[in-house]
DNA sequence: GGATCCTTCTTCTTCTTC
């Protein structure tokens, strides 16, 4: 059986598409008889759940895909001046070259260090001028399906906001997660300087920050021992850098922390797209730095709201953090290789 | 003082009925 889904103007024709019509569940509901029936989940906190269910509900798998997205798109949107290419890379992969994860250093700590300020190691660019950040080989070596679906994004957004708007937009996104990640660190340091005392209430903080101190409050109550807050990692032999968030003791396991703020809620690691990957990148580099004395094998991503709502953790076992390990040197190789990811963005 | 760096974010479909 089909029905008419919706129907899409196409220079100015009236095109009618069909789907594949399946029972509705409403209408089988209502065969079942006139008495009120109660759903098993009508009793169900809808508030608590409501993000998993809109992550399901979004990642449903659909029948169209970049190419029929982009036709579309030009319809709505004009032609796409830089046309992409339409698949991801093709799995799986592994790096040419495989480096360990862990570096077995000679002087390791066994001991909680005295309790202190946590490290805050300052990004020197002078000596070290050209050695390339996580941030820009993650930005440089985006899958072709990424790059199509955050150039489709902007182009909605410009046509919904205008260029100024989307602008101030984009700007306004980075000043909050610049905001809550320095009050953070405030926050991180005083707690490493002050033994099992609590945070500072919500209250207290910028009113700008105030929802994602409250949506990170439960973490928080589970972290201890902050080692580093804002520090620099450089891996000694592959050669790149980046400023991690913070590394400390997550439900008792060091961790390097990853600290997000986001619109979306992201309750599943898969929602997080690259994060994983930069995390595995900054635990590779800290363990292959000889300015740190000890090793870190689990990851830990926080995703803080706006609205206060709880944040979502989730965390990167030993196994995970050694799968993104693997995809991070695949990522390092295509970026000192540049031909090589060329050669992928044309072909695949 | 100005330029640059690292980072801060952004993506995964879009409709329907009661």
């Amino acid at each position: 059986m089909f029905i008419l889904k919706r129907v899409a103007c196409v220079g100015g024709t009236v095109v009618p598409q069909c789907t594949a019509l399946s029972v509705s569940k409403f209408s089988a509901g209502r065969c079942l008889g006139s008495a009120k029936r109660r759903s098993p989940y009508s009793s169900m906190d809808s508030e608590r759940y409501s993000s998993l269910v809109k992550s399901i509900m979004s990642s449903r798998v659909s029948s169209q895909t970049p190419d029929t997205l982009q036709a579309e798109d030009e319809h709505v949107y004009g032609p796409v001046v830089k046309v992409a290419a339409t698949s991801s890379r093709p799995e799986p992969r592994l790096p040419k070259s495989l480096h360990p994860f862990l570096d077995f250093k000679e002087t390791l700590e066994t001991e909680e260090p005295q309790p202190g300020p946590p490290a805050r190691i300052a990004l020197n660019r002078e000596s070290r001028p050209l050695v390339p950040s996580v941030t820009r080989i993650l930005q440089q070596t985006l899958s072709p399906e990424q790059i199509f679906y955050l150039e489709r994004w902007k182009r909605r957004m410009v046509a919904q906001l205008g260029e100024e708007g989307f602008k101030e937009y984009s700007q306004n996104l980075f000043r909050q997660g610049k905001l809550f990640h320095s009050v953070l660190e405030d926050v991180l340091a005083s707690c490493a300087t002050r033994e099992n005392t609590n945070p500072p209430e919500t209250s207290e903080y910028p009113p700008e920050v105030q929802g994602y101190m409250e949506s990170i409050s439960h973490v928080l109550d589970d972290v201890r021992a902050v080692r580093a807050t804002e520090s620099t990692v450089h891996h000694d032999t592959l050669n790149y850098l980046g400023i991690l968030d913070c590394v400390a003791r997550y439900r008792g396991v060091l961790c390097v922390i990853d600290w997000k703020t986001s619109e979306k809620p992201k309750p599943f690691l898969s929602n997080t797209y690259d994060n994983p990957v930069q995390v595995a990148a900054y635990a590779g580099a800290l363990n292959n730095d000889s300015n740190y004395k000890y090793q870190v094998e689990q990851g830990l991503i926080v995703v803080a709201y706006k609205d206060g709502s709880p944040a979502h953790a989730h965390q990167l076992s030993s196994e995970l953090m050694l799968k993104y390990w693997n995809t991070w040197l695949i990522r390092l190789e295509e970026f000192k290789d540049p031909e090589m990811h060329q050669v992928l963005l044309r072909d695949v």
